[in-house]
DNA sequence: CTGTTAGCGCCTTCAG
DNA sequence: CTGAAGGCGCTAACAG
């Protein structure tokens, strides 16, 4: 029978954490002994030593205290992520993908948000460097260097994830933008589709969006029976979106038309706009967006999407960290996956359609 | 202009933290003015000093070393929190509020995924306190404290969330699942509906489920016209969940069919499910889900949900904490809100039916 | 108002 | 193989 303890604070009052010292005396050997078990030196321990302070450990139940550690090793076995945007999935599964691998190597992981809020983002590298984590994974809201602080000579390395980071030179892991975007553009175009617009979130300098805008025009130059433009706003302002998008959808252009969303967030605003303004989906406008959605295959025919290999770029992260750590101080390396299309049926034209484009 | 520095580790390596020592001896003062400075004790220092301090500490860019000052004083202004499964919406809903009341208390989150896996939560239970957490915030996949170790003699305040925990009396906030859960059938019953099935993942103890389930057959028993029952299996099993819910569909019942999914990820599945099967959304059958989603109106004519105040869990639980830490040690609290229920088309029958179920 | 002294819990020389 | 001594960076008495 388990007794109900409370753990309102009480309790944590009276007891205190069992240190090495405690160890050390019930195993009648000195702190030094304990400290080289602990630090994997057992090796260098006899037998008897060993099993006694094996057995005192599992009795005192006790667990060095990372903070000590840390304060005379260095090492904390922590490391940070400040995420420019909890809310948005992306970031979620690039998360998973990194905290798996810290478990698999032992690393705790620290997860800040910053909102999207460069000073909450240099108070996190701040915080994160006086809590000595070993290394950082930064999505980043700043678009420069400039703007946070003395990340310049910061301590632990740093890996940018998703977005670039000027005057800054540091490793990096993302998606090939340029690529995957003239894959998404092409394909669109393949589709039959001829009137297309590029909606983002404001550009704001992040490199992300400003790849993906550059390749979308770049691609669509080569198409000159296509037109198509870029649409920056907050999308979150239903009015303006719906506004912008009745345009779209009214005005004559080349032919058929789609949208073509930088990811999920902007995925999700354009799909219920489009619901709002009473569009069939997708048989009035074709549809393709960044990111891979849980909900992608559930929307009318489903939404057509580039996927991002999140867990493989959460992954190629921590990759980066334990590579520093190892010692390399080659340059910085750019590590870029290519998204994958996954094709449904909201760039699949029905085929009546198909012939009038024709 | 900002020169490109790079930080791959090589900079780290000789970059030394500037220490309090560094910043008294630039000051002309001693180390504890320059403690007493950082402490917020600085009406006890000269207008001259506390200038110079600042001024020094500017100029070194120093920033006071987390780990030092928690090995001496106990308080590391950190807070943890485990969560059973990141890739949940709600848990990630719940967790930016927490987030959002931490960072405005002065306090750093550190989140843990315990991927519902027993081992791995007990494992961050004990890396959170060798941390020295102050608190935990803990959305358990342990049934019972009896597997969670030490936890019973656990240093910090720990706060659950959603989950209730066995044999532990701690403070915790969630749903009423009793009452909400009530609404939910009722509405569907009101609705028309008349033969219902609870769709969950495995009960496997979770106080949740079991709440809600248990409340589902409560108010099933008030309506002899109705009829009910629960499918619990492993929803990412989509061969079984469509073989299951075919049966449903096909099966004689007492009238209009409905489904209700005990939390998002099921409402999910089930949705792919009935799309796999051919269904019209939402006119075959209805759909009610636990946990508003993001995208909840964009399947069909919207899918009716309960609604959990996420945010305000997030906050009620740090208010626990913050409770306890102020020295508060009264009785655990256990702090449920309502659910609210948002109508939509997933659970309004078209008007042909409606007679027909009369 | 200010400085000196003694640790927090642990690891790391340096001698046995 | 083992232990004693010193210090990581900081705070908290205790004296001035």
């Amino acid at each position: 029978m388990i007794k109900q303890v409370d753990s309102t604070g009480l309790s944590a009052a009276n007891t205190k954490r069992v240190t090495i010292n405690e160890v050390a005396r019930d195993a009648r050997v000195s702190k030094t002994s304990v400290s080289r078990y602990l630090g994997g030196e057992r090796h260098l321990l006899s037998d008897g030593t060993r099993d006694q302070i094996e057995r005192s450990i599992a009795k005192l139940d006790y667990q060095p205290n990372q903070m000590a550690r840390g304060l005379k090793r260095g090492r904390t076995r922590l490391v940070g992520m400040i995420i420019a945007d909890i809310l948005n999935p992306y970031s979620i599964a690039v998360m998973h993908g990194i905290e798996a691998a810290c478990r698999q190597h032992g690393y705790t992981l620290m997860i800040c948000n910053s909102n999207n809020d460069e000073r909450a983002e240099r108070g996190y590298l701040e915080i994160l460097q006086s809590y000595s984590v070993e290394g950082v994974i930064l999505h980043a809201c700043a678009r420069s260097a400039a703007n946070l602080g003395q990340i310049v000579r910061y301590q632990a390395p740093i890996v940018l994830v998703d977005r670039k980071l000027a005057n800054f030179d540091t490793d990096l892991v993302g998606l090939d933008n340029y690529q995957s975007t003239i894959t998404a553009t092409s394909h669109l175009i393949d589709q039959g589709y001829r009137d297309l617009v590029f909606v983002t979130e404001a550009l704001q300098g992040f490199s992300t969006r400003l790849e993906r805008e550059a390749a979308f025009h770049l691609t669509l130059r080569q198409h000159p029976e296509c037109m198509g433009f870029t649409l920056a706003l907050d999308v979150n302002d239903a009015e303006q979106l719906d506004r912008e998008l009745r345009n779209f959808l009214t005005n004559d252009g080349a032919g058929p038309k789609a949208v073509l969303t930088t990811n999920g967030v902007v995925t999700l605003q354009v799909s219920q706009s489009l619901r709002r303004l009473g569009c069939r989906l997708f048989e009035d406008i074709g549809l393709l967006g960044f990111d891979e959605l849980e909900w992608s295959t559930l929307i009318g025919t489903g939404i057509t999407t580039i996927a991002q290999p999140t867990h493989d770029i959460g992954i190629a992260a921590m990759d980066c960290l334990l590579r520093r750590w190892a010692g390399d101080r080659s340059a910085s390396r750019h590590i870029t996956f290519r998204g994958q299309l996954l094709v449904r049926g909201s760039t699949t034209r029905p085929p009546s359609e198909q012939q009038q484009a024709a």
